[in-house]
DNA sequence: GCCGTTTTCGGCCCGACTGTTTTCAGTCG
């Protein structure tokens, strides 16, 4: 059991305890826990074994044997128990705007609802209006949640909500009465998954502001509206919160709705050991308010290297910026070429001349081509003959583009007994294989992990292709041990992709430095089947951003001659081993 | 439930807004 899943058990465990109505603090010390563990480096079985964990700041006696037993077993009792007394419905009601739990167990404990589905019937026959601290109005918010909720399930994914954003935050700076906005929360973090926007701007007349706000075009109903905080919903489907502050509180409030919620809470404690208060509308120490003119100069006051907004979620950054020792992340100026492209030869839309234009005028020095292998057959996989075909075709173009190199690879399709999709001696034709899994999904966790790693075993896969098959907000994909292929990937001198079409971000941000750290390189991929997706790499970057790469840590920053020299080191390999 | 050189008891991060109240609890970020 690693400790992603233990850290996920303590969480619940405290949501569960807060919607038995707990002692918050208890119920924050599991919360504390769970991050605690979270943002360990070192492997959590050996820290149980040697009893190390005990000195970990924020897990306690009850922790500790809590921790314990998972690891020693694989479960607890305790978990179990606390779970089987709340309903599992419980925990989905506190995703309705409103309720928060101190009203779900009020629902549940006087009129035994614990489903959603049963809540909406409830509101419909105005059993919620008697209810203490219920009324006609929140009766008639939650409808509009589980409306909202089944119909948009509350969620977005980067790439949707951006550009929207852009165009309020453009209105927003076009209003008189506005200093300074700017984009905050989740959305300025570069989540890949988004909940609502949020929005940050100054002014000396906030009244009005929020007037010209809520009449907007794009504003469809107005949540809640007062002199600092206002939320709308656009006509769209997504929630929209603009705060407005005094303009000398500016960059303070930004640091504070930019967030994270564990980061904020984090650097409020590395502030208070200086002596100094943060809140949203600043530095305090006493009475006195520490005015900075930006968030360069904020966490300089506490002492600390700037934190790029991307960062800022609580694994570790502040105390890695206390020591300046924050990586120097990647930019797309330090991409020199693109990796799996499909063309028209499998399931793309473009041929490869129009591709080769496209990237050329992106900035791009190289694509790497990589259609579809012969079992993928909905997708137009190569046979034999139309690799030799493509080849053929790529020889061809690269003889024209001085100045631009294509690299012949394919997208090999991953077996379910991690074999690939074809035999040695066609694997050996290409420049690079990538190695991904398109089908057999529904295997367990430790099936798929072994079969990630036979794949990476092959000489001849040079990158394994998004590791989990995930797709944002549609599919879980299969849940290899994300460690244990990276591992593997190091082992067998493999590259991982960071597939960067905005529905897959596939791997995860989060295994991103632990592959650093393994010294496993990254290559962002942009996984296009047209010639507009080539610039979907720019998703990829602010993943790897997020996952603390720098430019060295990127496979494709490499210059065209180097990445020839690796691929024909690596041919020398297996020819020699062969 | 966790923590600690002012403390082994009594604190634990902070404030706006809503809907319910008639002064505030609950939710949210």
């Amino acid at each position: 059991m690693d400790k992603k899943i233990i850290a996920q058990i303590l969480h619940e465990i405290g949501v569960l305890l807060e919607l038995k109505g707990e002692n918050q603090f208890k119920v924050r010390a599991y919360q504390n826990g769970a991050r605690a563990i979270e943002m360990l480096n070192e492997d959590i079985k050996q820290l149980v074994k040697t009893g190390k964990i005990e000195e970990v700041k924020g897990i306690g006696k009850t922790l500790v044997e809590n921790i314990t037993e998972l690891v020693t077993t694989g479960d607890l009792k305790y978990y179990h128990e606390l779970k089987s007394s709340v309903p599992e419905g419980l925990l989905e009601m506190l995703k309705i705007p409103g309720l928060g739990p101190k009203k779900v167990f009020k629902l549940y404990e006087t009129l035994s609802i614990s489903t959603i589905a049963e809540l909406e019937y409830a509101c419909h026959e105005n059993r919620l209006l008697d209810l203490k601290g219920f009324g006609p109005k929140s009766q008639e918010n939650i409808l509009k949640g589980i409306e909202h909720i089944k119909k948009f399930q509350g969620q977005f994914i980067y790439r949707d909500v951006y550009s929207q954003a852009e165009k309020i935050l453009a209105k927003l700076k076009e209003c008189q009465e506005i200093n300074e906005a700017s984009i905050a929360g989740s959305l300025r973090r570069f989540k890949e998954v988004i909940k609502d926007i949020d929005l940050l701007a100054s002014s000396e007349k906030p009244g009005q502001v929020m007037e010209y706000f809520i009449h907007l075009p794009q504003v469809a109903e107005v949540i809640s509206k007062g002199e600092t905080k206002t939320s709308v919903i656009l006509d769209t489907g997504i929630n929209v919160d603009l705060r407005v502050v005094a303009p000398d509180e500016f960059y303070s409030a930004l640091h504070h709705f930019t967030g994270s919620k564990e980061h904020n809470t984090t650097m409020r404690y590395q502030a208070k050991n200086l002596g100094i208060k943060i809140n949203e509308y600043g530095l305090f120490k006493g009475e006195k308010r520490i005015i900075v003119n930006s968030e360069e100069e904020f966490f300089q006051v506490l002492g600390l290297q700037y934190i790029p907004p991307e960062l800022r979620e609580n694994m570790g950054e502040i105390e890695i910026a206390e020591k300046g020792q924050l990586p120097n992340l990647v930019n797309l100026e330090d991409i020199q070429g693109i990796f799996h492209i499909h063309t028209n030869f499998s399931d793309g839309i473009n041929n490869l001349e129009e591709l080769v234009l496209e990237a050329k005028q992106a900035g791009f020095k190289y694509l790497g081509i990589s259609d579809h292998s012969q079992t993928a057959v909905y997708a137009g996989g190569l046979k034999i003959e139309a690799i030799k075909r493509q080849r053929e075709e790529i020889q061809n173009i690269n003889s024209q583009h001085q100045d631009f190199y294509v690299f012949h690879g394919i997208e090999a399709d991953i077996h379910a007994d991690g074999s690939l999709d074809y035999r040695d001696e066609i694997l050996a034709l290409f420049d690079f294989v990538i190695a991904s899994v398109h089908s057999g999904f529904n295997i367990s966790g430790e099936r798929a992990t072994q079969r990630l790693i036979t794949a990476m075993e092959n000489p001849y896969v040079t990158m394994l292709g998004h590791p989990t098959g995930r797709i944002l907000l549609g599919r879980k994909g299969y849940e290899p041990d994300m460690e244990k292929v990276i591992k593997a990937a190091k082992e067998n001198n493999i590259i991982i992709e960071l597939n960067a079409s905005p529905y897959r971000l596939d791997i995860d941000w989060r295994y991103l430095k632990y592959a650093k750290e393994m010294g496993v390189k990254i290559s962002i991929n942009p996984d296009a089947h047209r010639k507009e997706e080539l610039y979907d790499t720019i998703f990829g970057i602010k993943m790897a951003r997020k996952g603390w790469l720098a430019k060295d840590d990127v496979f494709n920053t490499m210059t065209v001659q180097e990445v020839r020299d690796y691929f024909n080191k690596r041919k020398k390999g297996y020819e020699s081993s062969v």
